[in-house]
RNA sequence: GGAUCCGUGGCUCAGUUGGUAGAGCGUCUCAUUCACAUUGAGAAGGUCAGAGGUUCGAAUCCUCUCGGAUCCACCA
């Protein structure tokens, strides 16, 4: 054996030898118990970083109890990432100075895919890489046909079941990415504003937003503020426009703010919009889908927002309604994705009725089908379904799969259309006026995107001629689904689930559903561990799994997130090719508390490295004591035994404490704390073990003492089998280096028990 | 406005049913052709944020205060 473990001269041959013998793969076996884990999917377009890194713990539990002889699945996958992928195509193409208007679906959707296509595979051999024992034979991308064809299937059961509705609603929309999202999806922050009272004749408002009032509808005032009771009921009138609106009384006026009168915008503020569908308001935009002006004054008319401010202070201040402007702290919602401020818009949308769907999930949680550790993640769970809005379920942009809605456009007229024509030009329009200059070949052809009015018919089936009117301008919605729609379906889809005819789901659906544990980053809580929770019940009836452990972010030794703007990311890729796998897989696991942060440096990162040089140099030192007293085989060395002659006080000793470890990695392991579980075969190794059982038993064996290395043998083999979920390439590495008849794997060894 | 987490040696953090404080890194002193210098032996260094309470006994449980972080929520 060399002097030190290295660490790159191993690993590969090592992964391979686990790979071929197809110890990921598990069997069915009906009279054993299945752990199953799944793993959450990487986006197919993101190259490894240490959160994908911290798959580690999963793979230390799936060791564990591979090694404890049950039926072990983890289940790898990746994830198209419907925004996050496209965002970050659209920067390639803006380095090429092109953009998503420059291409009809069709290409732009070849394009994305081409692009995520390299840096899934890479992703695969990443996690190899740091030994992920994941069964490669079960892998699934969230597009193949198969996963995609069930999660439409299940669009269609909600529509059948009364779930899905179309809505047109306020939704946080980016006019920068152009599409809505989810309410998660949204960030906000805090910022610097200005809140401007304004004289609308009769009364004083206040509001952030002056260049919005071209579509006030209402003044709105709290129906138990005194200062405005006779106000109720008349008119005020809007500055600049001079346009008259009533003055209403509503609950959600705070009587404190501002001046106690709430102007009311139905079309740009989520709030207004409930206060505009209690009064029965009509809400009307003056911001597009471009984000810019319209339904205002002509020299605001195609403005941004930001600029429509400024113009519509200059006109205020002009006509004297401008009374008083004060700094104001707020927070505004901006994309998660691209940091632009939210514009709430009303726009047709695609929604599921999430409550009644929500309900099975909280009942679930409550009587502990599915447990959360920590637990307290329970109650943030609880309360995030308790609280639940509708899902807007529909993005317009292209990437994933399309919702299979089907429109008429001979039925629909009114339907928007953008595309490209024949000579390559943006077009417009609604469908009535471009049909008379344009075939339905060339708009289908070169399509982008289409809206359809709220109101407008759809078939949720394909078919070739309209069931009303017979005619075959049929075309399918633009709108594409919310990543997590499918996601949040992928315990079921990846199984084999089929949810047109549950009884003809697969074997692996049959026997590894539920799942054990889903462990994922507690930031994705709501996303996916909730939606999967809604879609495994609703479809099932069962829990998607048993357990859902939650694990924290990887942060730098400062505590900072890591990121490439701060210049503090560890590559662990890097880190696993200069120190090891292992070494890099222990520094994420050593002395870390459930849940919270996990710190990590490249100077711990060598201190576990050290780690692994020092079982190397165990076992050297074992192996040349065996030869030095002629045994070729570990195996012809007789078998250690409690009361085998011989046995001195130390022996005993260690043999005891040794125990001890077995059951501190065990109990750490299934109680998920595996920072104790790791400092404890750590401890027992280097500084029970080597520092002070080898030291004292060097007199013993140099007297040829054959019972102390019995012990020393018994020991340390089984200690490999401990580490062996922690650091798996060494220790298998090691076990393969010791001579013996029969030639096993260490990753299928029975796991050490306590007697 | 609700809710959660954290505050332990110079730095980064462990410390699972309460029993006279631990690790890694750093510092200091020794040792060393011994399996390993990616080493060994030893040392210095903490009123466990502060105050009060429960207890024979609290870093650990309860209350409050201060400081830091985060999540949720439609504050114009």
């Amino acid at each position: 054996m060399e002097k030190v473990y290295e660490s790159q001269k191993f690993e590969e041959e090592i992964y391979q030898l686990w790979e071929k013998s197809h110890y990921f793969t598990p069997e069915i076996d009906n009279k054993k118990k299945p752990f199953t884990i799944i793993l959450p999917l990487p986006n197919a377009n993101d190259p490894m970083h240490m959160g994908h890194a911290l798959f580690t713990i999963e793979d230390i539990m799936v060791r564990y109890h591979r090694m404890l002889g049950e039926p072990t699945l983890w289940l790898p996958g990746a994830d198209h990432a419907g925004i996050e992928t496209q965002f970050v195509f659209e920067r390639e193409l803006a380095k090429q100075g092109k953009s998503r208007f420059d291409f009809d679906r069709e290409t732009l959707y070849q394009r994305i895919w081409d692009f995520a296509e390299k840096n899934r595979h890479l992703n695969k051999f990443q996690m190899k890489k740091l030994g992920f024992s994941l069964d490669w034979s079960r892998y699934h991308y969230s597009l193949e046909s198969e996963i995609v064809n069930q999660v439409l299937a299940t669009f269609k059961k909600l529509f059948n079941d009364g779930f899905v509705y179309r809505g047109e609603k306020m939704v946080n929309y980016c006019t920068r990415c152009g599409t809505a999202f989810s309410d998660l999806e949204v960030d906000h922050v805090e910022k610097e504003d200005f809140l401007y009272f304004l004289d609308y004749g009769s009364i004083q408002i206040a509001t952030t937003r002056p260049e919005t009032i071209f579509v006030d509808v209402a003044i709105a005032v709290n129906p138990e503020d005194n200062r405005f009771k006779d106000l109720v009921g008349k008119k005020a009138v809007i500055p600049i426009i001079n346009k008259e609106i009533p003055i209403i009384a509503d609950e959600a006026v705070e009587i404190d703010f501002g001046t106690g009168a709430l102007k009311i915008t139905p079309g740009h503020d989520m709030t207004d919009f409930e206060i505009g569908q209690r009064h029965g308001l009509s809400a009307i935009s003056c911001i597009t889908f471009d984000g810019k002006m319209i339904n205002c004054p002509e020299e605001i008319s195609g403005l941004y927002p930001k600029q429509a401010r400024e113009k519509t202070l200059e006109l205020l201040q002009k006509q004297g309604k401008l009374i008083k402007t004060q700094p104001l702290k707020h927070t505004v919602g901006i994309c998660y994705r691209c940091k632009n401020i939210i514009e709430p818009l009303l726009s047709p949308q695609w929604f599921v009725k999430i409550a009644p769907l929500a309900k099975p999930v909280i009942e679930a949680a409550k009587k502990g089908q599915t447990k959360f550790f920590p637990t307290r993640f329970k109650k943030l769970f609880l309360d995030w379904m308790e609280n639940i809005h509708d899902w807007n379920i529909s993005r317009q942009i292209v990437w994933g799969p399309r919702i299979p809605a089907w429109y008429c456009l001979d039925c629909n007229p009114e339907i928007k259309i953008n595309f490209l024509d024949k000579n390559g030009n943006l077009v417009s329009g609604l469908y009535r006026e471009l049909k008379d200059r344009h075939s339905f070949e060339e708009i289908k052809k070169g399509l982008q995107s289409l809206t359809a009015p709220v109101k407008a018919t759809f078939k949720i089936e394909e078919e070739i001629n309209c069931p009303h009117c017979q005619s075959s301008h049929l075309l399918q919605e633009t709108d594409t689904f919310d990543t997590w729609f499918l996601s949040g379906q992928w315990p079921l889809t990846t199984l084999g689930y089929n949810v047109e005819n549950p009884e003809k789901s697969s074997e692996d659906f049959k026997y590894f559903y539920p799942t054990s544990v889903m462990d994922t980053l507690w930031d994705i809580l709501f996303f996916w561990v909730g939606r999967m929770m809604i879609f495994g019940l609703y479809l099932t009836k069962e829990v998607p799994f048993k357990l859902v452990h939650l694990h924290s972010r990887v942060v730098d030794k400062k505590g900072q997130k890591m990121s490439k703007s701060k210049g503090n990311v560890i590559d662990p890729l890097v880190m696993s090719e200069k120190y090891g796998a292992d070494a890099l897989r222990m520094s994420l696991i050593y002395g870390i508390a459930p849940a919270n942060d996990i710190v990590v440096s490249e100077e711990k990162i060598i201190a576990m490295r050290n780690f692994a040089n020092k079982i190397w140099n165990i076992g050297r030192f074992i192996l040349g004591q065996m030869e030095e007293n002629g045994i070729a085989n570990f195996e012809d060395l007789p078998a250690y035994q409690d009361d085998l002659p011989g046995l001195q006080t130390e022996d005993k000793q260690i043999i005891k404490d040794f125990i001890e470890t077995i059951a501190k990695v065990t109990q750490g392991i299934e109680k998920y704390h595996f920072g104790l579980a790791s400092e404890a075969i750590y401890e027992f190794l280097w500084h029970r073990f080597a520092d002070q059982y080898i030291e004292h038993t060097k007199e013993r064996l140099k007297q040829k003492d054959q019972v102390a290395l019995i012990v020393l043998r018994h020991v340390y083999l089984k200690s490999l089998m401990l580490l062996h979920p922690f650091m798996p390439f060494i220790t298998e590495a090691i076990w393969q280096r010791f001579p013996r008849k029969e030639k096993t794997a260490l990753i299928v060894s029975p796991w050490p028990k306590v007697k």
